[in-house]
Parts: C-alpha cells; sequence; structure tokens
DNA sequence: TATAAATTTTGACAAGCGACAAATTACTGT
DNA sequence: ACAGTAATTTGTCGCTTGTCAAAATTTATA
C-alpha cells in the first residue's frame, strides 16, 4: 500500500482544510471499500491520507459520520457516470437503449469498484449502514432499474424472468471488478482493462437482452 | 445474534472436546462470513460458541489456522452438495446437462451463502487468505466451470462469450443470497425461501443457455 | 485406583482501538 | 498589528484485540 494518498486526492485551488477532507474522503473510500468499516481504523485512514491523528474527528465528528460522507462522496463518483446516460439515450430504440443502458451501467461499475465491493459488504448483514444505503441509494437505485427493466420487457427486449432476478444479475455484474485481486490471480490479467471492461458489458449486454427458449421449461421438471 | 450456538451445532455421539471444535468452527464460519476476518475477534467466535475463553487458540493453534480449518469445513459443506451432481448428470442430453448443473450449483450457493459471502469478501483485496483460497479450491472450481464451459459450447448450449465472463456471471449468482440483508430491506421477502432459490437458479440458467442475437454488434458500435 | 495426558479455566501482557481534551499553530477580518 | 476563530498537533483515557503462561479440571490408560 502507498504510504500517502493525498498528493493524489489533492486539487491544486484549495484551501488547506478542504485538502484535509478530500484526502480523508479518498483514503476512506478506499479503505472502507476494501476492508470494511469494522477492519478500517481511523488512524489508518488518515495515515493513508497522510494527514495527522485526530484530524477525521475534528472535520467529521466520528468514525460513523465519516462513512457516510464516505458514502455520499461515492455516490457522487457514480452519479456523475451515470447521469448523463439516461438523456443520452433517449432516443434510441427500445432494444438497443436497454443494451446501451446496460453497457454504461457496467463500464461505471468498472470504474468506480468501491460501489459494489461495499454493497457486497454491507448487504451481508442488517444494520444501521445497511439501513443508511437503502433509504438513500439503493431503494431509489433498485426504482430506476424496475423503469428500465418495465420498459424493456414491454419491448421485448428484456427475457421472462422476474424484476428481482433482473437486478440482482445486473447489481452482480461488478463481482468481475469488484474482485479484481481474485480475478489476477485467476486469470493473470486486469480486470479494469479497457478490452475486458468491454467484453464484460458486451457479455452483460448480450445475456441481458438475449431471447430465451421458451421449450426447455418441460424438460427442467424432468431433471429435477 | 443467538447467544449461543453450540447446541445447534453438537452432535450427540460426540466427546466434548470434539463438540467443543464443531461449535467453535460453526460460529467461526458464520462470523467471518458475516463481518470478514479483521473484525471478527477470537473472544466473539468463542462466545458464539458458548466455550470459554481461549479454547480456539488451544484447539486450532491460532486465529489464521483456526480460519484454514473453517475454510476446510465449509467446503465440505458445499462438496457434499455439489459432489453428486456430475454423476447425476452424465446421462442427460449436453443443452439439458448444462441447465441442469447450474441450477443444481445456484441452488447449493443458496443452502451455503457463506462460500459466496467469503468469495467476494476475500477477493477484494490480495493478501495470504485469498492465495491460500485460490490454491485450495478456487482453481480447480474454475478449471470444472471450464470445462463445462468447453462442452455448452461444443452442443451450443451456451452462448458465444468468453469463458472468464461466464465464470465470473455464475460466480455472482449467489449475490442475491449473499446479500440476503439487502434484500429483505429491499423486497420486504426471504431470499432463501424454496419458491426464490427456485426462481434464481432458472433465471440464471435461462440467462445462461439462452441464444444471443447476433445481429446486434454493429447497432451496439453506433451508440458509444 | 493411580498416573499421565488431554482439556478446560483463569490470569496477564503489549498493542491497537475510538473518542475526548487541551495546547499549539495558521488563518481571517478589522 | 491585532483579536478571534479555524485548523492542526499532542496527550491521554477506558476498552478490546490476539496470544502466551500457568493453574485447575476432566479424561484416558495401566
Amino acid at each position: 500500500m502507498s504510504a500517502n494518498i493525498g498528493a493524489l486526492a489533492v486539487g491544486d485551488g484549495k484551501g488547506k482544510s478542504e485538502r484535509t477532507r478530500d484526502a480523508l474522503l479518498a483514503a476512506g473510500i478506499r479503505l472502507f471499500s476494501e476492508q470494511g468499516y469494522d477492519a478500517t481504523s481511523t488512524r489508518q485512514v488518515e495515515a493513508l491520507a497522510g494527514v495527522q491523528r485526530n484530524l477525521m474527528t475534528y472535520h467529521f465528528g466520528g468514525k460513523e459520520d465519516f462513512w457516510k460522507a464516505c458514502m455520499v462522496a461515492l455516490n457522487g463518483r457514480m452519479g456523475a457516470l451515470l447521469e448523463p446516460v439516461f438523456d443520452q439515450s433517449k432516443d434510441i430504440e427500445p432494444r438497443e437503449r436497454v443494451r446501451f443502458l446496460i453497457r454504461r451501467y457496467v463500464r461505471a461499475s468498472a470504474a468506480v469498484p468501491e460501489v459494489a465491493r461495499i454493497l457486497f459488504d454491507e448487504g451481508r448483514s442488517s444494520g444501521w449502514r445497511l439501513e443508511w444505503l437503502v433509504d438513500n441509494y439503493i431503494r431509489s437505485f433498485f426504482d430506476t432499474i424496475a423503469q428500465v427493466f418495465k420498459e424493456g420487457r414491454q419491448s421485448n427486449a428484456i427475457p421472462d424472468i422476474p424484476l428481482i432476478n433482473f437486478y440482482y444479475f445486473l447489481a452482480a455484474s461488478g463481482a468481475m471488478f469488484s474482485m479484481s485481486a481474485e480475478f489476477k490471480l485467476l486469470t493473470g490479467k486486469d480486470a479494469f482493462e479497457d478490452a475486458m471492461v468491454d467484453a464484460q458489458a458486451n457479455a452483460i449486454a448480450d445475456l441481458l437482452t438475449a431471447h430465451t427458449h421458451t421449450t426447455v421449461k418441460a424438460a427442467d421438471a424432468a431433471n429435477d
């Protein structure tokens, strides 16, 4: 792990106080997403940010509020990538529009893998962090996906599977980037390479917009 | 959290020492999978197991070796579900065989959600735990999936996507069960209900054995 | 039953944790 | 330059962490 993330996270035209806050947020996002909340200590965050001990408490009030601030900042990164997408897609015909949205979402998941890491992490057990995430971000994201799904079904662009399964399939499409360390050990390649990201985006779009065979259900039952 | 997991994990015909070990392993699997390695303390495991402090160190030597023992036990649970599957499927015709294997794998992921939780957790950043998992289990699992994929492609049962992406879809198909707490908050339902597990198994099988349109690639490029 | 081994229990330690308080330095507006 | 405030720095607190050590107890063997 690099000794100091401050220099990377710093904007030049900002005051020292704001630079401290930004460095802390960048370090917090990285450590919370890599290690989880409980396993990340305030001293560790401050060390990675290259700032003095106790500055997190001063600027953010405490570990809990700091985590929420990290989530807001992280949502900002993701939102900046996803917000223009709906506008860009509004003139595309239904089937290609769904594929376009899916590909852009997968690319955003690769560009900001911290989001998927934290969702996989916090979604496992209930608590105040999961409740906060659901209330502030996850619920509205699910509603957005539900709208895309509805339109995709009406135009027959999306196969006949339940919304819930469609949602979790899409949400899990970031697993390849979330598990980038395993990916490297297993394949020897970098999951964030452009060609790899495109391959994943295309594959997800292919699978989620393919027509399914309608004759297999009976055969399934015979083997169960 | 229940105060004591020992009574559940105990076999009756076993000696006290073995019962202590089993209770510790059951508690360890649960806590490591829910909270991760660093966030789980030895005292917490011992308390959930309903045994005295320091018995983990005595029976397993230390936290690291105890974690490995938990992984071995967890692999045993998963293996017991997956081992008979290949034998059962060897007379099914290729396309239905792939669907059968996928559905059984998804159901096993639901029956033992701890596996997916730990893989999502440890796959994020490199270290001795990820290396150990890859060397002992993940690599051979990947090879098995690669073999299924190869046969599935030859019989045209699996759509034309790269192996790596196929593998990570399948691995990520357990995300719905791994994130069961989020699932409950988001949908109000229990992800482990039989009907829900079957729906996911069928949906994954449908998506991974559907034929894709071959005419969309050019249209994709037009929007990028 | 006597003896040794295995297992359980209790005690203690250095190190790290989040948080609070106070002292010091840097910045702001007048 | 000055006062007032913001920001940084240092010190400390009670608590938990993983681990080692030793005493007490239970189990196995002769």
